[in-house]
DNA sequence: GATGTTAGGTTAACGCCGTTCGTTTAACGA
DNA sequence: TCGTTAAACGAACGGCGTTAACCTAACATC
């Protein structure tokens, strides 16, 4: 076995199996994952995986862990670009984590398997998956007066649950096909710029009896 | 085998083998779907199957197929019982959504399953998956002015996407876990509810700006 | 009544899967 | 030099989806 040694790395062989199996869950699915495909690209037998992992279970697990930190990297960087405490900045982490979704479709979906038999905990992930960064922005732009003020976390929940489905229904269904009488077939980030004066205003005709 | 035939029935083993897979996927989860365990429960060999089907995803596509058929009259019945042109009925239309999510684990995860390979059509879909119930009973809505005029078809997504997102989550993670300082652990039904001011009337403080 | 034909099953088997077992090789500390 | 340990290997087990070949009962046709 002549493996290149990187100098000073440890643990790189653990590393390059994580890599490879998001690679080939970007390539083939979750589904066609294999512990030997694995293997091979990786150039070893399969049961030397299991010197690194407990199973197939737990390097899908460090999968998921590592593409969730991907993803909280990526979240805070595109808000950052926009100031605190502007709605901007929480349109900006919206489109990021769409954008996310759509250009590291393996991560996102490994992330948010529903197939998962026991469903994890927020805590557990590194950023908390995101939401605490989430849960910040909102509370900076309520501060700040450019949101409505309530509860910080209903709201965060709402604006996650809204780029959430329209995420997940643009990946399980073509969305486009709903568009009937559209101009075209709008790409899932004109979807969700369309959407920001149902999030702004709501979907009701503004009376004195709802805005009390 | 003396298996019972019903009088009259027609086609009745390939039915009751979709019940039989249906079933074994709200009880062991699809990952641990396998034709045998079908077969077993069925009382017939594996083999037998691809009398009735072409294989494994044609089966799981059928039983798909049915699911959505039930989701389409839970979603159907939940609706009339609000009078049309409410905005009740839009919103009995959402809380029906989860409801049916919740109580039919099996049948919802099967339906928005993200690691089909190819993203299904919503018209191929009996009764296009819900979307022109939901789509009819916004416009009705607008109509009414129940809610504000606009394009039904964003609005539509809208809606689904901030109810089917909220039901995924709490499907994904433990999204009470987000609720720090909430009062107790509030169920998903109450969530939705809760998030209604912000679907009637936004997230923003209004102004003359953002009404006009 | 003899004779295809077909529906609806059977068993055996192939190749792939996750995983376990026992073994081997190489490095290292005492 | 010896024992230990890390890190790999090949072989094998049981289960998977699927195919192939075969059987049997019902039924239409000559």
């Amino acid at each position: 076995m002549t493996r290149v040694e990187v100098a000073g790395g440890e643990n790189v062989l653990s590393e390059e199996i994580v890599g490879v199996a998001r690679d080939l869950i970007a390539e083939k699915g979750l589904a066609a994952l294999s512990m030997r495909a694995i293997a091979e690209r990786v150039g070893v037998s399969a049961p030397a995986l299991y010197h690194y992992f407990d199973g197939k279970d737990a390097l899908v697990a460090r999968v998921v862990q590592t593409a969730f930190a991907r993803f909280g990297e990526y979240m805070e960087h595109a808000m950052r670009s926009h100031p605190p405490g502007s709605f901007e900045r929480v349109r900006a982490l919206g489109e990021a984590y769409m954008t996310f979704a759509l250009e590291n479709l393996a991560s996102f979906r490994v992330i948010f398997s529903i197939q998962v038999p026991h469903p994890r905990d927020l805590e557990d992930l590194p950023g908390g998956g995101g939401y605490p960064l989430l849960r910040r922005t909102v509370i900076e732009a309520m501060e700040s007066g450019a949101m409505r003020p309530g509860d910080p976390d209903l709201a965060s929940l709402y604006l996650w649950s809204m780029v959430h489905g329209l995420v997940t229904l643009v990946l399980a269904c073509r969305v486009e096909g709903c568009q009937e009488g559209g101009s075209g077939t709008p790409s899932p980030q004109d979807l969700l710029r369309r959407f920001q004066p149902f999030l702004m205003n709501g979907l009701m005709v503004p009376t004195d009896s709802n805005e009390g």
